[in-house]
DNA sequence: GGTTGTGCTGAATACGTATGCAGAATACGT
DNA sequence: ACGTATTCTGCATACGTATTCAGCACAACC
């Protein structure tokens, strides 16, 4: 690459000087906003060529008040269910020409530090795809007007762009299945502050009290980690009036209550049905074999790539709450023996 | 948050005008470099809260030509190995103040804009756990002078910092493991352009061809994924001449093989033996328990940020390439029976 | 009291780009 | 031929910050 003198990377400045024109026509000619004539748009393009010069993306964001980055934020990565998420919001994103700045909770412990980045202006915006209820951060980027979109969990509470997948009716429906098959259920559910925590426990509670009130299944809010299930399954397996079906709600704790299950010699499904929710593809491999409820990840990803651009388009448009319907998967896990 | 009266953002300047100041006075307040009075500190500090200032990171990137942000480039985020290695260097680069950009590479066809991304200063460097022997990346990053390691992955040609482990003894440490227990292995391996493959898998196999010139391991380039695990499992374990160990070069794709061995009613470890490389943590679980090689993940993320930043920092420094031991974690995969 | 030094502050400028404004050049109409 | 519209280009400026330079006030010293 050539660079100019003073050894700093190529400006526009450089370019216009070497196609002899000024910077402002450089300006023009890679926006394409203005017209300009075939011959100086040629001399331009040469000069760009040559010099092999990149835009600074700094320069242009002080102009513009645009990054074309957007913040990320999930809960925990290493837990398989965000990796997911990543890789469909990254995807939609790049489709939308934007790039993916990934904020990891877990680490940054004050979550809050992602509206300053936005204020910041170091990204236009911001995708949580970990709401939680105690958390004051949604609250201060709503009074804020920040633009941000919530993914996976809600906040029905406030006045935020958001694409859910109708978690209390999952649950209903995993209850329903449970009560046709006449079980004796026990949820294993992640922490009571997350939205869809909570909604899908809540949704199964609802159903089967309807149903059956002689029997209140037993509920313990945890974390959404596998090591949650695992001692979760080992303590309710061993009590005294074991259940006969576990509803985790998300898979990844469900691989645990599976885990610690095989490790226990106790069978699925012979012994105890197992049933987890999001359908990571993990879910479908032999070693699980899960019954779950499938989100569209995909689909839920594109629509709230949408909605956030669309808000930091036009800040004042009404709030959006886009809702999928969850679909049952059945798998061996809960095979009728 | 008080807004100024265009309702823009609030700038240094707004908060000079509100403290009765210059703007380079707070600019000094907020950066520490010069010493300014007590008063006046305190009549800026003041100001500063009451508005809520936000430093502008472009306009300060543009100034300095610093953004304390670090892209990190990944093959396939769902690919399990991944996310520790994200969560690992995210925890280093947030210890060392720096954002990470995130990047993947199955998406970003072209992972030379990643490069661009450099030159444009909407990140100071990159940290590739990436690399190929095809690409050309890496060495136009070298001519460009770009800052930039690698993590995970060596490429001995190029004049690159970079961390990895010893995967060439790793794969020894396996192949003496199998010749010990007198086995006939066959393996599993990613792209043969990825170094640490074919390090591994070299590795492996000179050690063997040492001891055992009479019998030469089946060996067979693919993916890193768990579909190609599934695969060779299926096809190996189906020919004529079977082997009683398999070596996959990473654990996702010995977690393909676990998965396709249990679906085809072949027991491990009798039937068949089956090592890994990484030890992420799932195959601690007992539905995976598979032998595996160890890499200090943490460790080598802290190693490659620091190297980063030294680059960043000074440009013309040495070369520096760290290589850290693998340890080889016998788990029931390979229980002897 | 004058000189030198010290500590602090403000004015001015530069980073690299995008864009409003005005002027130049050309085309078009009468 | 002249006036007007159109197309293109350059000049100048602004985005928000960091930093150089110069200046001011005040203390210290002879």
């Amino acid at each position: 690459m050539v660079r100019s003198r003073a050894d700093r990377p190529v400006s526009s400045v450089d370019v216009a000087a070497h196609a002899g024109v000024s910077q402002a026509t450089v300006s023009r000619v890679l926006s394409g906003t203005t017209p300009v004539s075939d011959a100086t748009r040629e001399k331009v393009e040469r000069a760009l060529d040559e010099l092999g010069y990149q835009p600074n993306v700094n320069a242009r964001a002080l102009k513009t008040q645009r990054t074309s980055t957007i913040a990320v934020v999930v809960a925990d990565i290493t837990n398989p269910f965000y990796p997911e998420l990543v890789e469909a919001l990254n995807e939609a994103l790049s489709a939308e020409g934007q790039m993916m700045l990934l904020w990891d909770a877990a680490i940054a412990v004050d979550d809050g530090s992602v509206l300053a980045a936005v204020q910041q202006g170091l990204v236009d915006g911001a995708i949580f795809a970990t709401a939680t209820r105690g958390s004051t951060t949604l609250s201060r980027a709503q009074q804020l007007a920040l633009p941000v979109a919530l993914i996976n969990r809600g906040m029905p509470a406030l006045d935020i762009d958001s694409v859910t997948s109708d978690n209390c009716s999952g649950g209903r429906r995993v209850a329903r299945y449970f009560l046709e098959a006449g079980r004796k259920p026990a949820i294993i559910a992640g922490p009571e502050i997350a939205s869809t925590s909570r909604e899908r426990a809540e949704g199964f509670l609802a159903e089967w009290r309807d149903a059956r009130p002689d029997y209140e299944p037993f509920i313990t809010y945890k974390e959404f980690s596998a090591e949650c299930g695992r001692e979760f399954c080992a303590a309710v397996m061993n009590s005294d009036d074991p259940p006969d079906a576990i509803f985790a709600t998300n898979d990844y704790t469900a691989f645990g209550v599976l885990d610690e299950a095989k490790r226990l010699g106790i069978r699925v499904p012979q012994d105890t049905w197992v049933v987890g929710y999001d359908d990571i593809p993990m879910s479908s491999w032999s070693v699980f074999d899960l019954t779950t409820v499938r989100q569209p990840t995909g689909q839920m990803a594109k629509e709230a790539v949408r909605l956030l651009l669309a808000r930091i388009e036009t800040r004042d448009r009404p709030i959006e709450s886009i809702r999928f319907d969850g679909e049952l998967i059945t798998r061996g896990s809960t095979a009728s023996s």
